[in-house]
Formats: structure tokens, sequence, C-alpha cells
DNA sequence: CATGAATGAGCCTTCATTCAT
DNA sequence: AATGAATGAAGGCTCATTCAT
């Protein structure tokens, strides 16, 4: 009852809009409902129906990717190594982050258009804190990272990895700097991180 | 005499252009070229006149800041560590990059619209380029990181500190987040970073 | 079918402004998108929607002229009389060329803006060439004209019309003018052309 | 006295600015003072000083041909044979009509911005009349012919070569029109011009 | 529910002309 | 005389959104 029933047509509709948009996201071409409507085959009216804002559209396009990372982060702590399980959790992330570039905006955004959106991005947060938290406790990660650096950390990776870089270098880009990252989250008790000695 | 010298009324419609372009920048506004010229008090071909696209705007807006970088980059060397040498460096420009909004912007980009900026940057980084060079020559600095990444990298540091962080708080998160990626960045002989043990 | 079946309003709305259109074009004003617009009463998107360019209004307006034209073309062969049949066709294109603005620029040009009018023109053109022809065989032309000829003649016999003429004088100028080319035209057996014997 | 004495510099600005227009309007770019006063090096105001508008310029551009075709013109009664003294005249303005853009246009128009201009296009015309008339008188041309449509017909020709035809094909293309002209002008006692009997 | 025509604010850009220097 | 910066009207076009059908 989340989602109201739609009928036969309408959800064709719906579906056609999602995938429209989907494809337009993925070949980097801005949301214009309009356009979208143009190539849906289907009236501006039906599309500002389902979707009253391209930011709406966007998130429901991002959705399932959402939905995809949040069921994988509830099964991260499973493993029993918090520093195996967070950097795992954060791999998975990013790779979704830089392969799809619907998330990428949802994720660097504050402001959701959709519910379901926010709710998911909460559990996807309260997942990561947990691990992070954990890790923390675990005396594996340095102390003055929060949860709440963790999403704004892989978008900067996210973005680092988009700039100056070629679309099919991405993946691995944004691995090395996730890397690199992580080297430096991880805790090495005795060191001291801004001198040389 | 890289730019040609202006006349006296000329120089000051060149000064409030810019100066209303950097106050707009500063507020986040979108530059645009009408805009400015209305609030500068100025026809719109003026405007056109000595900035034929916003790019050329903003990056002039930008070119002091960017000197400022240069200038200290280039003394950077004299610092005989060369780790203290490199994070000195790149937090300096990394400050530089949250605090000014046609910094990052600019840095960002690929494309220049002035000669002055593409020399600038190159400059940069070369600059840059050389204190990593000499940082993973004294074996200060993990392998796999070039000098092609340092943009990028602080791009992300500098995104990451933009996102979900209010204003004011940007150039602490940055710093934070610098510091992490910086120690991720140090080489720690024996140290296998993926791991927990 | 060739064009899409409107709905009322917007037929209407088409209707205006080709009227409008229309009335621009006879009282010799440039064609502008936003001017029609504002005369049709009718928003400039509205305009853009129907006709991308001022070409394809322009040629909308000539269309009916262009029609016109063709169908008479058509007819033209069933005249036996060579030389007549070539001559009433194009005694009939000038005076419709002098007195329809629309269509002087639209013959005059070679790029069309729109499929329908291409169609017409190669089709006229092909109507001409054909009584061209069949006049020349018959030895009633001058051989060294061809059918490339008879559009650039027609148009410079229009232009001719115009030029220094007042506006209710031009159909009258446009006969005599292609009287005495016509007369040049028709093949002197044992006529030595450019000698006064 | 008709020009006033110029100072040697501002005569060499005058000389480079006809000269750029001359360059410019050959190569079919249309006249724009801003334009003109750049490629001549010169002041804007310099250009608006010499010539109040695009047309005097351009009219300054046309005089020397205008002046050669005047003198020419003025000789051509020297011809007995008044077809003939026409003809040549004709073919000698038609050839410099075509070759010449700036003739062209200045031709066309009515309204001229320079005396000296008017004043020439007086004479040729003048001279013109008086070739048609003595050719009448001679029985070698149509009676319906006058002399007010000697600048038309002559303009309508320039104008059919041009059209449709690339310009290094157009001279040639003028000349087969004009002869087909020249052929029904010419009179042709006994002929009845527009049946095929 | 769906449609898609209509709207018009808003942005961009050019260019003829003026006038202070 | 010469300069060229400044002006701003004018025109072009797009696109998010509404609403009659």
């Amino acid at each position: 009852m989340t989602t109201a029933p739609l009928r036969k047509d309408a959800a064709r509709n719906w579906e056609r809009i999602v995938a429209v948009a989907r494809a337009l996201l993925d070949e980097g071409v801005p949301l214009q409902l309009n356009d979208v409507a143009r190539r849906a085959d289907v009236g501006v009216g039906t599309v500002y129906r389902h979707f009253p804002t391209p930011e709406a559209l966007r998130e429901t396009v991002a959705t399932p990717a959402l939905e995809r990372l949040t069921a994988h982060g509830e099964e991260a702590p499973a493993d029993d190594d918090p520093w195996r399980a967070l950097t795992g959790f954060l791999t998975r992330t990013i790779e979704a982050q830089v392969a799809d570039p619907s998330l990428t905006a949802v994720m660097a955004v504050t402001a959701d258009a959709l519910p379901r959106t926010t709710e998911l991005k909460r559990t996807l947060s309260a997942v990561g804190g947990r691990l992070l938290d954990r890790a923390r406790d675990a005396g594996a990660v340095r102390p003055d990272l929060t949860s709440a650096d963790l999403v704004p950390l892989l978008c900067g990776v996210a973005y680092a990895a988009t700039v100056h870089s070629a679309p099919d270098a991405r993946v691995g880009t944004a691995h090395r700097y996730l890397a690199a990252l992580l080297a430096g989250v991880h805790a090495h008790p005795g060191d001291h991180s801004a001198s040389s000695r």
C-alpha cells in the first residue's frame, strides 16, 4: 500500500518512463521531463502525473540500486572482521555510485523528493555508521571520523574518480582512490600522520 | 603587459564586473552575464566585451587565487622534508579550493577559457607533481599514486567537504578529510593496507 | 494525412500564425517569429512548435500558391501548341511570383526547410522543363537555354519588376519584361541575334 | 572642392577603410562598420566620421566602377550602329554589375547616400536612355521599352545570373541571359511575339 | 487517466551608434 | 581628428509547467 496499485496501462507508462530516464541518465543526458515524455512516447502530462519533478524521477531510477546496496549492507555485519566488513561495504557502495549516475546525484543531495529515498538513504547511513562504529571500537579506524563523514567521503571519491577521467577508467580509478583513503582511515597505532618520520 | 593596459573608465568597469562576479560566485549564484551586467550597473555589451563567456569571467575571478597558490607552490620545495613539503602544498591548495568557489570550478574543468588559466594550472600541476615525485622517491608516498591523481583527489576532497556541510564548517571538514587521505597516501613500510591485522 | 491532424485549438493557432505571416510578408515586413507571435496573440513557443524556423513558416505561407502553380502546370501540356503552352505556363508563374512575396523568396532559394516545398518545386521545375524541351524540339526556342535556366530567369524577371517599381505596377511591368524575354527566347529561324542587320 | 582636402593621415585612413570594405564586399561579407574598423585597424569613430552609414561606404566603393561605366557609356554613341552601340553598352554594364557586388547593390537601390552616386547613376541612365532612344528610332528596338526599363532589366539579369549559379559561372550565365533578353528586345519587323505561328 | 498544445519568463548574443578621452 | 569603450535595444531560442480536451 506504499505504492498505489496502478492500472495496467498506467503501470506500463510508468515503466516506460523510468526506463527512458535510466537510459538518459546513463548517457549523461540531463533529465528534462519533456524530453523523457517524447522518448517514452507518452504525453508530458503523464510524466508529470507520475513524477512531479525531475528529482522524483531520478530518485525512482536510483531506488533499485539503493535497495540493493541497503540489502547488502545489512548482511555486512555478518563478517567477523570489522575492518573487512567496513571496507567491503564501502567498496561495493563506491562501485555502485561510480557506475550509476543516478546514484551519484541522489547520494550527494540532502533534500529528497521521495520519502522512500529518504528512508533508504537513512538505512544505508545507519548501516554504514554501525560498521564504522564497530571498526572504530575495534581500534581499526582513526578516531576523528564519524558516521556523518561516510557519505561525503564516498561522494568525494566518486567525484574524484569522475573528474578528468575517461568513463571506462572510472571504476578502476575509484578503487585506487578508495584504497588510498582507506589506508588513511585505517588506524595505525603509533603513527603520527602529518610528519615524515 | 599580458593584459592590454585599459583606459581608466574601462578599468573601473572591469573591476566592477569582476567584483560583482566574485560576489555572485561566493554566494553560489550561477554566473549569468546579463545578471552580472545589471548588478554591476553596466551595459550587457560591456560585460561581453571584457568577458566573452561566463567561463572567461569565472577564470578571471579565480586567477588571483591561482597565482597565490602557484607562488606558494614554487616555494614549497624549499622545505627539506619531502613529505612535509607535499602536505603543506596540498593543505594550502585545498584550503583555497574550499574557500573560493571560483577555484573549485576552475580546477575541476579541463577546457580553459583563458590561456593564463591554462598556464597557471599547468604550473601548479607541475609543482605538485615535483613535490609528489620527490616524496615518492624518498619512500614517503605509496607508489600507486601519480601526479595525475593530485588534482582529481584535491577536487574530490573539496567536493566531499562541500557536500552535506555548512559553509563555515567546510574548511575544517576539508582539513580532516585531507588528513585522512594523506594518512593513506603516506607510505607505511610493512603495512598491509586492506587487512585489519 | 501528410500533416498530422491537429486538435481544433491547435489548428486555430496554426491558421492565425500563417495568416499573420502572410500579412507581414505581403507588407514586406521581414518575418520574425517573436513578432508573428505577438501579432497572432500567441506565445512564442507556440509559433516555434509549429514552425521551427522563419523559413518553415514562409514556405508554409507559399505552399498553396506553389500547389496552384503546379496544378496548372500539369495541365499545360494539354495545349497542342508547344510555344503557347510554355509561355502560358511562364506567364502564370511570373504573375504568381510577382504578386506573392512569399513565393519570390521560396523560388530564389535552393535550400528548403520543408520536404513539401522541395517536392513542389521539383515538380514545378520538371513540368517547366518538359514544356521547354517540347518547345525546343519543335524549333520554337533558342537552343542555348536549358531547363536549369527557367527558374533563374523567372526570378530575374520578378526581381526586375520589383526593383524601382511601385507595388501595383509590378504585375504589368512583369508582363512587359517577360514578353521581351520571351521574344528573345523564341527562336527566329534565320535571325542573327546580336547584329543589327 | 567637392571633396574636402584631407590631412595626410586622414587620407591614409580613408584609403584603408575603403580598401577593407571593397575586400569584404567582394567576399560577400555584409558591411558592418565595426567590422570594417577592426580590419582596417582604425577606430569605429573614424569610420563613422568618414562614412556616416554603411551605404555611404558601399557607394564610395562602387564609385570608381560607376565612373568607368559612365566614361565608357559616353563614348558609346561614337559607334555608328545604334543597336551595336546599345548592346555594347549593356554588355559592359552587366559584366561590371555581376562582377562587382558593390555595384549590384548600388544599382538596385533608389535612395542614394552620396550625391556623387546619384549624379553618376543619373548620367549613366541618361547615356543608356539616349542609346536606347537612338536604337528605337532606328527601328532596332521593340517600342514598348523605355529608358526607365533599362536599369531594372539589368538588375534582373544580374540577379538571375546570381540565383542558383556558382560565383565563377556568373559572368558567363549573365552573358547568355543578356543575349536572350537582347534578342527579345531587338525589334523583329513582322514578328508577333506571343504566338507560335 | 492521458494527452500534448500553449505559455512566456528568462537567458543568450549581436551590432549600430554615441561620446568621453 | 582619432580612438574605442560603452550602451542597450532587439532578436533569437529553450524549457518547465499548466490546463483544456
